[in-house]
RNA sequence: GCGGAAGUGGCGGAACUGGCAGACGCGCAGGACUUAGGAUCCUGUGGCCGCGAGGCCGUGGGGGUUCAACUCCCCCCUUCCGCACCA
């Protein structure tokens, strides 16, 4: 008797595989597309259970493809750049290169191990300047038509990674990549990406996503997006020069400010400034404490970006002397400035209605500021200034509000905006909460920025003939200061592309998230060294079927791959509006109540499974512990189950598969097999029905969990009915075991190879394989049916399936325990349920 | 504060469209085989009462709809996630 050896078994299958390239694909228009894509992984260094999840269940699925015949794209990569490699660098002094090129091949080499079945012809590695020359590429294209550009601006600067950060990349206030170190405020010149342009698109094209997106993720994009419809309204600056309509810079006349409730103006009370508003400098001077002034607000400046007290920080603001006038009412409003408002939402400026607005009120009650009632609610008690302990921000009916009065909310904000146009005082306007994409990193590691500093010509894009603009090796990483490209001489002093002049290169490097925007189009041409891609390839593969990762990346990656799309598509690369059809957010693994992962210790490793119970065994594990959705809590106890299972299974299968080689696959086809006996009948219908409820699991529902149980159960069946041979005949018991090999291919596909072996076949079972339940064998002869009294359980007979309602129910009062309860009582009413229940109802 | 997801045995989880709650697995208990078992096989396993047949209770809590509710409706509690002074 033969023992199940999983390291052999996957040893000798991951060798066939490779052999035959069975997992390769190309175009081809005789069989349907199906491009199926996990996310690209951070090459740390170990592939921990986290990763092995997101692949297994991308594995079954594209194995899964693959048997009902489809074409399958399955390729993976390295998001290669990025700061650990130069931290790492930094620590022990090994070249970001050589660190991340040993972890690549480390983490590969586990893939491999698990027979993830890649296309690895088309494996890329962001890091190498055939990858992020078309980064640069990217970059060129954006620059010229305006949707790259340099701005100065406050930015989040993490100062463990002496780097900028995107909003996006902020988390708490603090550092994505660092928890315990908070965000800080700082001016600098950097580059970047008009995503605001899209924004629209963005939230518009996501009705193609619907059904295909999970609701949650498009929720979080949509409120990231932040669309909202308002008024902008200009207050007039008392004491300000005239504006010379010739003159576009320079102090300012007016201040503009966005409201969404443009009904309650005339309960405006103030207008308040962000403490970084660009015309502070000009209302104060001039002004006996000016100096005073300049100080107070720089000190509100240095916490107006994101932070983690920020909601709840106390608000904070002074007087600056000067006075606007309420264009509604005519009124002398006070200028402020106050530390709860953005900088960059809206005009950086808004108008404080505190009767209707919590936080103006906070803060008109903090600093004495009147708060006149000019909404009143439409029902209920009328407000009244002095009596109110917070801000009525519901919509209701104007009063004293000049000719507005009487009006309701709705009506006056579209009037007033209206009438605000026709005089010229503001008009209507949509803000997003979405800002443009910083893109500049002060980092080495990373794509370098295609553009060089010319004294004479300003900034000057490198031209496409020079791409790629190659990152120099054998740089000195102090993690010090600024980009570390800096100190390279040789790479920042060049001539001016156009005037042949000194220039200097810019030494900033790219943000990693532009990597991975737009990485799966390479996929579909991956060797190209003439453009991105081939775009007829990408137009067959695309769109992505299925994309599989984890929620962590609901809005960074894939906002930002969504909007790389739109920009290729209007770059003429692309078709499609929507890169991925379908997305699935895999659950995380944990360990401990916490993410695995390098910095809190608490890393299982799929290759420390995989030598201890096989590959096979791991992948069904993980499928088997959780739904493919939900978190999984990583329990090392469950697995011994699913080693049993299979090793039981192989035990199974050595018993019965020698006498089973020669019996032709004709006949044993569910249509071949002839009249079956009742044992016979008992187990092809568990096996059709288990093959029908697996196929379903595949199609729709992804509850991997239950297709591992159902197996399960088959296998448990064919046990009960031992010993098989003398059960069944040799084609049933051959069909049986085939459709039971067929259905954990997916799930554990080195030893269904084995088994398939086993059963007398040749040739690997990869291709349109997968089996087609039959209706007839699974239905059930006979079916139990419960008999209730008052919706209590009382009894239990099996009948004919299908027994037509009249039928059932006198079998059911025919059942001498139900007759026995019955006597006596008042049947008030019965319900049949054929197939299922018999209730009876009686009057107590 | 706003938005979302989820609460079922000792544990992971099942129950597809309202129809036997606890499939499957772990763990645990007992037994068989064995020099041995952490291998394998068999039996049992939600709680309470009962020798037993059987009965009662039970899906976070409280109401409701229904012949029938883990599932639908209302209120509340808890946990997790996302956003958060967005005007």
């Amino acid at each position: 008797m033969a023992e199940y050896n999983p390291q052999a078994v996957e040893a000798k299958w991951r060798e066939k595989w490779d052999a035959l390239g069975v997992f390769n694909a190309d175009p081809d228009p005789a069989r349907p597309k199906y491009y199926l894509l996990e996310m690209l992984p951070y090459p740390s260094g170990t592939l921990h259970m986290g990763h092995m999840r997101n692949y297994t269940i991308g594995d079954a699925v594209a194995r899964y493809r693959r048997m009902r015949g489809s074409n399958v794209l399955h390729p993976i990569g390295w998001d290669a750049f990025g700061l650990p490699a130069e931290n790492a660098a930094i620590k022990r002094g090994t070249p970001p290169r050589d660190w991340t090129n040993a972890n690549i091949a480390q983490m590969k080499s586990v893939c491999r191990r698990f027979g993830f079945s890649y296309d690895w012809r088309r494996e890329i590695s962001t890091c190498e300047p055939e990858y992020y020359r078309w980064n640069q590429w990217f970059f060129l294209r954006m620059l010229e038509r305006g949707l790259a550009y340099r701005k100065r601006s406050l930015v989040n600067w993490c100062p463990k990674c002496q780097t900028v950060l995107a909003n996006e990349q902020v988390v708490d206030g603090c550092c994505w990549q660092h928890d315990d170190t908070p965000v800080e405020a700082k001016e600098i010149e950097q580059w970047f990406l008009r995503i605001t342009q899209y924004a629209d698109a963005l939230l518009e094209d996501m009705v193609e996503l619907e059904g295909g997106w999970p609701e949650r993720v498009l929720i979080m994009q949509r409120n990231w997006i932040g669309k909202s419809h308002g008024t902008r309204l200009r207050f007039p600056i008392e004491g300000a020069p005239a504006e010379k309509p010739t003159e576009k810079k320079g102090a300012k006349a007016h201040i503009e400010v966005f409201t969404t409730r443009v009904d309650t103006i005339f309960g405006a009370a103030a207008v308040i400034l962000s403490p970084a508003h660009e015309l502070l400098p000009s209302l104060f001077a001039g002004q006996p404490n000016r100096a005073k002034l300049e100080e107070e607000a720089s000190r509100l400046r240095a916490r107006i970006l994101r932070g983690a007290d920020l909601a709840t920080a106390e608000k904070e603001g002074f007087f600056t002397g000067r006075f606007a006038t309420n264009p509604f009412s005519g009124e002398k409003v006070p200028i402020w400035v106050g530390n709860f408002v953005l900088a960059e939402y809206g005009t950086g400026a808004v108008m404080a209605v505190p009767a209707h607005d919590q936080r103006d009120f906070e803060f008109a009650q903090k600093y004495k500021i009147p708060f006149p009632v000019v909404i009143q609610p439409v029902e209920g008690a009328s407000l009244r200034a002095e009596k109110m302990k917070e801000a009525f921000t519901d919509y209701g009916r104007l009063v004293n509000s000049g000719p507005y009065s009487g009006l309701t909310s709705a009506a006056a904000i579209e009037k007033m905006t209206a009438d605000a146009q026709a005089k010229g005082i503001g008009e209507a306007q949509t803000t997003y909460r979405l800002k443009d994409w910083g893109i500049s990193r002060q980092r080495y590691w990373g794509t370098p920025i295609p553009v060089i500093y010319c004294a004479q010509c300003g900034i000057v894009p490198v031209p496409d003939k020079d791409l790629p603009v190659r990152l120099p090796e054998n740089v000195l990483l102090t993690g010090q200061g600024q980009s570390p490209l800096a100190n390279v001489p040789a790479f920042v002093n060049v001539k001016c592309p156009k005037c042949g002049g000194p220039g200097r290169r810019e030494t900033d490097t790219m943000d990693t998230f532009i990597d991975s925007s737009w990485y799966f189009f390479r996929y579909a041409d991956p060797h190209n060294d003439r453009a991105p891609f081939d775009p007829a390839l990408v137009r067959y593969w695309f769109p992505i079927d299925q994309y599989i990762g984890g929620i962590e990346h609901a809005i960074l990656h894939l906002i930002y791959s969504r909007f790389f799309c739109k920009v290729m598509r209007d770059l003429g690369l692309v078709e499609i509006r929507e890169p991925v059809r379908r997305l699935f957010s895999q659950g995380m693994v944990l360990k401990d109540g916490a993410k695995m992962s390098k910095s809190k210790g608490n890393v299982v490793g799929a290759i420390d499974m995989a030598e201890k119970y096989g590959c096979d065994t791991a992948r069904m594990y993980t499928l088997f512990a959780a739904p493919p959705e939900k978190d999984l809590e990583w329990n090392e106890q469950g697995i011994e189950g699913c080693a049993r299972f299979l090793h039981r299974l192989f035990r199974l299968m050595d018993r019965h598969a020698p006498a089973l080689s020669g019996v032709s696959a004709r006949d044993s086809q569910p249509g071949k097999i002839g009249a079956a006996s009742q044992k016979e009948k008992v187990l092809l219908r568990k096996a059709h029905q288990t093959l029908r409820r697996v196929t379903a699991d595949f199609e729709a529902r992804w509850h991997f969990n239950t297709s591992v149980a159902l197996i399960m159960e088959l296998v448990n069946t064919l046990h009960d009915h031992e010993p098989l041979d003398k059960h069944a005949r040799p084609e049933v018991l051959k069909q049986v075991l085939e459709l039971l090999t067929l259905m954990l291919a997916p799930i554990a596909p080195h030893l269904a190879e084995e088994l398939w072996e086993m059963l007398g076949h040749q040739e690997s079972l990869n291709a349109g394989e997968w089996p087609q339940y039959s209706a007839e064998l699974a239905e059930e002869e006979q079916v139990e049916v419960v008999i209730q009294i008052n919706g209590r359980v009382r009894g239990k007979i099996c009948v004919d399936a299908g027994l037509p309602e009249e039928e059932l129910a006198e079998r059911a009062f025919a059942d001498p325990k139900i007759e026995q309860l019955l006597r006596g009582a008042r049947v008030v009413k019965r319900v049949v349920v054929p197939d299922k229940l018999v209730n009876v109802v009686v009057a107590q």
